[in-house]
DNA sequence: GGAAACTAACTGGTATGATCAGTTGACCAG
DNA sequence: CTGGTCAACTGATCATACCAGTTAGTTTCC
C-alpha cells in the first residue's frame, strides 16, 4: 500500500520557497517577491502565501517587515537546529554529506554526557525500563529490530537524563535520523550489534556510575561514528 | 527612550496560545477551540488565528488535521531545540531553572568538541580572526565588553569549526542566551575574566592541537558552569 | 543649494464573507 | 451488527476590500 497524502497549497508554497532559500537560489539578503506578486505568479490565494511566509518566518529563514520587502535571512547565522531535516535532504532526496558528518559529530559529543547524566538522575527506574529493551536485543539478530530497539534504548536514556535540553536536542537530531532510517540500517550495523556494551551501560546506569557510563557510551557510539564517516568518505 | 514595538495581532494570538501550551494550561492531547470560535472569542480576524496556528504547527506545538480538531502535541517528545527560548522565560519573564541548568550542561558538553574541531579545521585563518578579539579582551576590564568579546570569540570558533550542525546548535542556544544577557553579565564574570585561557586556546587552535583545545575549552567553560549552577542552586 | 515636508506607489496587516473539502457521529436500511 | 447516508462540525482556499507602515521621488520653504 502506498501511503498517499495530499499536500496543502500553503505547504507547497512553503516548501518551494524554503528550498529556494536553502539552495541559495534566493541568496541571503535577497528580497522575496511581494505577497501579491507571489500569489499571482503561483496562481494561489494571497492568504496561502501569507501562511507559507509565516512558517518561513518562524523558521527564521526570512525577515518580514510591515511596509517593506521580505528578505532572506542568513540562516546559518540565525537558524536553529530545527533546520537540520531541511538541510539534510534536498528536494531531490540527495543527502548533504557535510550535514551528515556534523550530526555524527554532535551525536558523538552528546551521547557520553547524556549517559552520564542518566546515571546520576535516572536511577533504578530508568534501569528497569532499559532491561526489557536489552533483553529483546539479546534475543534477536534481525538488524531492523536491533535498530529500533537501539533507538528505544537511547530515547529512554535521554528521557531518563532528566534534561529537557538534551531531550529537545535529541528530537532535533531524530527528525533527521528518521528520514535516513532505512539507509542507516546497514551502515550502522556494527553499532546496532554491539548489544553487549549497551547491556553494560544499563548496568552502570543502575549502579549510578557516571564516569563508567560516559566511557561506555563513547565506546559504543564510536562504532557508528566510524562506520558513518567511512561511508561518507573521510574528505 | 523606551524601545516601543507594536506586536501584530497574529503574533499576539501566537504568543498567547504558545504560552498556554507550554504552561500546560492546554495539556498534551487537548483540542484547541475551532478557528472560527477562537477568532470570535479573541475578537480578531480568522486569518490572524490561522497564521498563529501555522506558526504553532511549524514549532510542532500542535497537530492540525483538515476536518478534525487541532490538538496540542507532546512538545517534549516532538519539539526541537527551537523551543528553548520559549521554555526558558515564561510570559511573566520568570526563568525556568531546569532549562537553564540544561543549557549549561549542553554548553559544557559542546564547547570542548567545538574547540577541538576548530583546531583541526579552522587553522591559521581562524587564529588570525581570533587575535584581535583576544587583544581587545586583554585591553579592557569592563565586564560588559568582556562578555561581548567572549561571545564574539566563541561565535568565531563555532564558525571556524566548519560544522554546520554546531553552528545551528550554537544559534539555538544563543537565542536563549541573548534573552538573559544582562543577567549573566555578573553571574558569569569569572569566565569572562578568564581571558588567559582563551588566549591559550587561540594559540592551540593556531597550532592545530586538537586535544589541548579540548582541555582548555573544558577548563574555561567550567568556570561559567560552576558559577551558573551555584546561582541556580544545586537542587 | 539643501533640508524638511509632502505625496504617490509600493510593501505587509487585517477584515468580511463565501465556498470547497475533509471528519465525525447520529441515524437508518439491510 | 454492518454498511451507507447525511447533517453538522472542522480546517483550506478563495476574492475583495481597506488599514498601516516604508520608500523614493517631488515639492516647498528657508
Amino acid at each position: 500500500m502506498e501511503n498517499i497524502q495530499k499536500i496543502s497549497i500553503s505547504e507547497q508554497v512553503y516548501i518551494q520557497l524554503r528550498d529556494r532559500i536553502l539552495k541559495k537560489v534566493l541568496p541571503v539578503g535577497a528580497e522575496l517577491p511581494s505577497e501579491r506578486e507571489l500569489s499571482e505568479t503561483l496562481g494561489v490565494n494571497r492568504g496561502a502565501v501569507r501562511e507559507a511566509i509565516k512558517r518561513l518566518q518562524q523558521a527564521r529563514l526570512v525577515r518580514v517587515r510591515h511596509g517593506g520587502a521580505t528578505q532572506v535571512e542568513n540562516f546559518e547565522a540565525e537558524g536553529g537546529l530545527e533546520l537540520l531535516p531541511s538541510l539534510m535532504v534536498s528536494a531531490q532526496g540527495q543527502v548533504n554529506l557535510e550535514v551528515a558528518r556534523g550530526i555524527v559529530a554532535l551525536r558523538k559529543a552528546l551521547a557520553p554526557v547524556v549517559a552520564g547524566q542518566a546515571a546520576v538522575h535516572g536511577g533504578k527506574a530508568l534501569a528497569d525500563a532499559l532491561k526489557p529493551v536489552i533483553a529483546n536485543m539479546q534475543n534477536t539478530s534481525e538488524l531492523p529490530k536491533l535498530q529500533q530497539l537501539a533507538f528505544d534504548f537511547w530515547a529512554l536514556v535521554v528521557q531518563g537524563s532528566g534534561n529537557v535540553v538534551f531531550k529537545l536536542a535529541f528530537n532535533s537530531m531524530n527528525q533527521t535520523y528518521l528520514a535516513a532510517w532505512n539507509t542507516l540500517t546497514l551502515v550502522m550495523q556494527d553499532e546496532f550489534r554491539d548489544v553487549n556494551t549497551l547491556a553494560q551501560l544499563a548496568q552502570a546506569i543502575e549502579a549510578g556510575e557516571q564516569r563508567r557510563c560516559e566511557v561506555l557510551a563513547r565506546q559504543h557510539v564510536e562504532l557508528g561514528s566510524r562506520a558513518l564517516n567511512a561511508a561518507l568518505g573521510t574528505a
